[in-house]
Parts: C-alpha cells; structure tokens; sequence
DNA sequence: CATACTGTAATAAAATATATTACAAATATA
DNA sequence: TATATTTGTAATATATTTTATTACAGTATG
C-alpha cells in the first residue's frame, strides 16, 4: 500500500476523534472507507507504532486515539504515512555517463526537498481537530 | 503512466536545454533516462501539446525546445504532467450514510489544493534554466 | 529511393496495490 | 469456564497500473 496510506490513516484517524470515549472495530471502520478489514489493521498497526493510537485485543476490543486530537498535527501523519512528497523519478537507472543522466536524480531530489518543506509547514498547522471538525 | 511523467519530461527538457539546437532523437534521450524511445516519444507528445518543444519527422529528425529555456518555469512542467500534488484517496467509495466518508474525499480535496498552491508559489521561482544550470 | 526518424496503436510483461482467506491469541461476558 | 468477538499477522490471490515491446504507416533528408 502506499497511494491511500495518508487517506486511510486521517479517515480511520478522524472516526476516532468522532468517537473519543470508544474503542471502534476495524470491521466498522472498514465499512466507512470501504475496504477490506485487514488493510485497516495494518494501517492501525503503523499507528500504533507511532503511539498515536492504541488496542484492545479481544470481545469488544477495537482501537481509539492515545492522545487529543488537538495534539496530532496533519505533519505528524504525513510523517507516518508518506516518504516525501515526489513529483515522481523515472523508474529506471540513468545513464551513467550522461551529464544530466549522472545528476538528475539527486537534482530531482533536492528540489523535492524544498517542496517537502514548504508542504509540512503547511501541514503543521492544521490539527487533527481542525480537520475533523469540517465533518 | 503518473509516477514518472514530471521527472521524465523534466529530463528531457534538460537534454533539449543542454542542446538547444539541435534537434535530439527520442532513441538518444531514451538512452540517457534508460526508458524505451516508445514512452519519450509519448511524453514529447505531451510537450508538444503544450507548445514548449516542436519536433521535426522523417530523417534527421527529433526534437528542439521551441521556447527559451529562461521562460519556461518548473511550475508550468508540473502543470503538464501532473494532475495535482496529493497525498492520495482510499481507493473505494467510502460509505455515503458515513458522516466522515460521505465528505472525506471532499475534505482531502481541499486540503490537497491548498498544498498544491504552495508548491506552484515554489516552483514559479524555478525556470527550467536554472535547474539546467546545476548539471 | 534508401535510410532514419516520428507518431501511434495494440499487446505483453512487470510491478504494485488491494482483497481474501485462514487462523492463532486475547478478552469480555454470559 | 465456555462462547463469541475481536485483534494481529501471514500467505496467497486478484486487480490495477506502469512500463516495455512490437509493429508499422507516414515523413523528411540526402
């Protein structure tokens, strides 16, 4: 998985604001995105590894955010969900003794990097809590 | 093809910058982004769609900018072979009866257009010279 | 008029993303 | 304590998307 990673954390992520005091299943939150139950628990998987959310095991058990929605910035989950923001790389290796063929992925690179930061700057002000609350 | 479309046609453009009188074969810049000539010759297709290279048939043909490279900025590549910066969509429908998944898709959109504008505010700043200009 | 290109369609292969199946381990609650 | 429900995770299958290849008509050059 990588092209829904990001839309699938802050859906499953802003059920969870929705639903501060419950512990929801990954069936029920599979049935809002619409995809399959297991791919929703890996998704949770990654979050938890990030302590943003936390489990519990068993009957009635299900998954809920371990801190306020208010201290989750949208970054953080990019962090979590996404390499860097590309425009892309051309799949194969370059020339390599082509000048342009030399340089161009790490010229690529830099320039992705600067995009990066100007989209987490962005990112970082706006929480969880503001994202969920236009729903 | 979407993952390889702004750093193929960003390499191209840098090879007909490097060269900018000649016109350059789809087989030789094939050959410096190690792609077949078959997909160059689509991107340029693309390119010459939006007027910036124009091309010549038959022998000793190929390919050319047809505008300065100092009047052309990374922003307007990006416009031609990107739909919009985003960190993508859940692949499905997410459930309409769902307050979050009947505006989910909505709300990322948003989010999604606001990147997008920095990002071009960045890439405007950036003519194809200049990142020429760093090989 | 032979050669070397572009343009483009059709098809194939490879890579990636998503879905499904299966089942062990955990835990609530009857 | 037995049953039902849920997570966690591996293995496999299917679908989708990307990339590559083949083929060939059309065009300009020398």
């Amino acid at each position: 998985m990588l092209s829904g990673k990001f839309a699938i954390s802050i859906h499953i992520l802003t059920l969870l604001t929705k639903f501060p005091n419950d512990f929801l299943s990954s069936e029920f939150i599979a049935g809002s995105i619409n995809l399959n139950p297991v791919l929703v628990r890996k998704e949770i998987a990654n979050l938890k590894a990030h302590h943003i959310v936390e489990s519990k095991e068993g009957k009635n058990g299900g998954t809920k955010l371990s801190k306020s929605a208010s201290d989750i910035t949208l970054n953080e989950i990019f962090q979590m969900t996404f390499d860097t923001i590309n425009l892309g790389y051309a799949k194969n290796h370059p020339h390599p003794d082509c000048p342009v063929g030399k340089k161009i992925n790490e010229n690529l690179s830099g320039l992705y990097t600067q995009l990066n930061k100007k989209v987490s700057v962005e990112l970082k002000n706006i929480t969880l809590e503001d994202f969920s609350n236009q729903f």
